[in-house]
DNA sequence: ATGAAAGCGCTAACAT
DNA sequence: ATGTTAGCGCTTTCAT
């Protein structure tokens, strides 16, 4: 039970509080000798600054925001530990706001954020990190954020990112490499932009071996398992059905397994499956998926390092803004049944 | 963007600034007339009351924290998602602490969480729920708590529960009543008590029915789907197997899902399943499964009702404790195969 | 390199 | 019912 306060520590030291702020804050200009003092009573007194005196002298709260929509619990959550794993060691706590992409109330919550909690920085998860609106309204009130995974304006603010397109090629390109010529699409959620650049990525790789893109192989989607369900419903009674159905997220492609099983396909031999983001349903469902491993993590990681560099005062170091995907491929892909026509 | 401050509302207002106080904060002794004045002069001004300045004047820092173990995302964010739909209205931030049962740092995190943000109050969710030091440390620095789901020392602090014992009696019992005699049990991680006494309504559902107790139809699991995998294949390679299987929660019993089908055995002619969380796995995998609804996020939202009454000045209202379980019956059980010996 | 004094914006006693 | 006066514990000028 610590009760000791700056003066304490002053007198303990037998400093003036100034002395005691500047080695607190670890500034410039203090004899390494009464740095060591007042470190000496600082431990001594088990001393801890009160937040909200710093908060309210030097007008910073030492809180960073993370605003999220609902890509996922798991990523959501991978989201969370990759920002506190950098920012309670820099003395930082976290509040969280989850918040739809569509509401109007996402705007008032970032005003409270502002005007009642003063939050030092903000990170944007998608979707909400091309959520043009809230970064226009976080940049007017000066208050630095950055952004996860955005994919449109992406000159004006610090962001970081993975390669959800190239990914996405490649997967597309094994597929093709295995025989595949008829590959069904299922596409996220719209708002969900990064998720639309998978699509970008498999059109790309029929495109670059010459099989044509059929508009009737794809099935609109919203990210969710049943809209797995449902679009490998609507592909599969098709009267020439694909042979593989790529799916722009695990959930959904866990959808396209189940609803195919109830079907009587059997997987991977009638039916080839693949999604994206290596979510543990991917390892769960039986076939195991096939997929793209992003580093989530380390993005959140990353990003929390940028926002963190720019309270600083001083130059920021650089950070790698791009953190590439990894191909898993598991059980649920073969070669299809019948050579292509 | 407002800059206001109270001085600038009590001028406006033509009132003192302790009486704009007094509006802000709904104390008594406010003529009505005043009262209105007063709010008008803060609407103009859009003024809000700087945080770090209450939190200074008051010693208190309007903000609650939840310390959770990992139970799963679903159930995390939950659990997350019930405590802010409640604290946010009332002017209170949560402060997230992800942390392990057996780790010594949790308590390092606590104590810093006390003396650095001097938290208002903590919510404990499972397992940390029956981490009595964690408790006990809470309890000497004063700050109230509320545990969600405890299992152990329950008369000491307030907590929410449901009533997993029951429940867990319940679908058990339907399995009997379906012909089954040979019920194998996968066991919850040894940490997560309020999970073992899933166990303890599988013995006492088999009692009531006066099925022997057998425990090579036991198996012993984690929580996580991998064991649950592994329990399903130790049960299944006996030499006479179960006819069904009860797995402590969901995700292990998608583990014997994945693992029965990947064995060649077909889901529930040959097999019942049935787990327990009404987690997205159990409508996930094929064919879905019989579980346990948990009323997860009421709780939370109770949990966190029941401590902010704690935090106002003035008695409680009262609040039920107990938010029961509901029996969710899905594709996963049927008769078995060869009637009972 | 160190210190003295003046706030930051609010709440809490204590008047009135 | 309303106002006055001190702080809360720190950071910030500005001196020295």
């Amino acid at each position: 039970m610590s009760k000791a306060i700056i003066d304490d520590v002053a007198a303990r030291a037998g400093v003036s509080i100034k002395t005691v702020s500047r080695v607190v804050n670890r500034e410039q200009n203090v004899r390494p000798q009464t740095r060591e003092k007042v470190e000496a009573a600082i431990a001594e007194l088990n001393y801890r600054p009160r937040h909200s005196a710093r908060s309210l002298a030097a007008n910073r709260s030492f809180m960073l925001g993370l605003i999220y929509g609902k890509p996922g619990a798991h990523y959501v959550l991978d989201i969370q530990e990759g920002v506190l794993e950098i920012c309670r060691p820099h003395g930082y706590e976290l509040v969280i706001h989850p918040g739809e992409f569509r509401d109007g109330d996402l705007v008032n919550e970032i005003s409270e954020l502002i005007l009642d909690r003063r939050i030092d920085g903000v990170l944007l998860s998608p979707p909400i990190s091309d959520h043009m609106e809230a970064i226009g309204l976080l940049n007017e009130a000066g208050i630095p954020l950055v952004r996860i995974a955005p994919t449109i304006d992406k000159d004006a603010y610090p962001f970081v990112e993975t390669n959800d397109l190239e990914a996405s090629f490649e997967l597309a390109s094994v597929l093709i490499g295995l025989g595949h010529r008829r590959i069904g699409f299922i596409t996220g959620h719209p708002d969900h932009r990064a998720v639309g650049q998978r699509f970008e990525g498999y059109r790309k790789a029929l495109k670059a071996h010459d099989i044509t893109f059929l508009g009737e192989l794809v099935a609109l989607g919203d990210n969710l398992f049943h809209a797995g369900e449902e679009g490998a419903r609507q592909l599969l009674s098709l009267g020439n059905p694909p042979t593989a159905i790529f799916a722009a997220n695990d959930e959904m492609a866990g959808g396209v397994i189940k609803a195919s099983l109830a079907m009587g396909l059997r997987i991977p031999q009638q039916l080839s499956v693949v999604g994206f983001d290596d979510a543990p349903i991917s390892r769960q469902v039986w076939p195991s998926l096939s997929t793209i491993q992003q580093p989530i993590r380390d993005m959140a990681k990353t990003a929390t390092s940028i926002l963190l560099d720019q309270l600083r005062p001083g130059p920021s170091d650089p950070h790698p803004s791009m953190h590439p995907a990894r191909l898993i491929l598991r059980e649920s892909i073969a070669k299809p049944a019948k050579p292509a026509a």
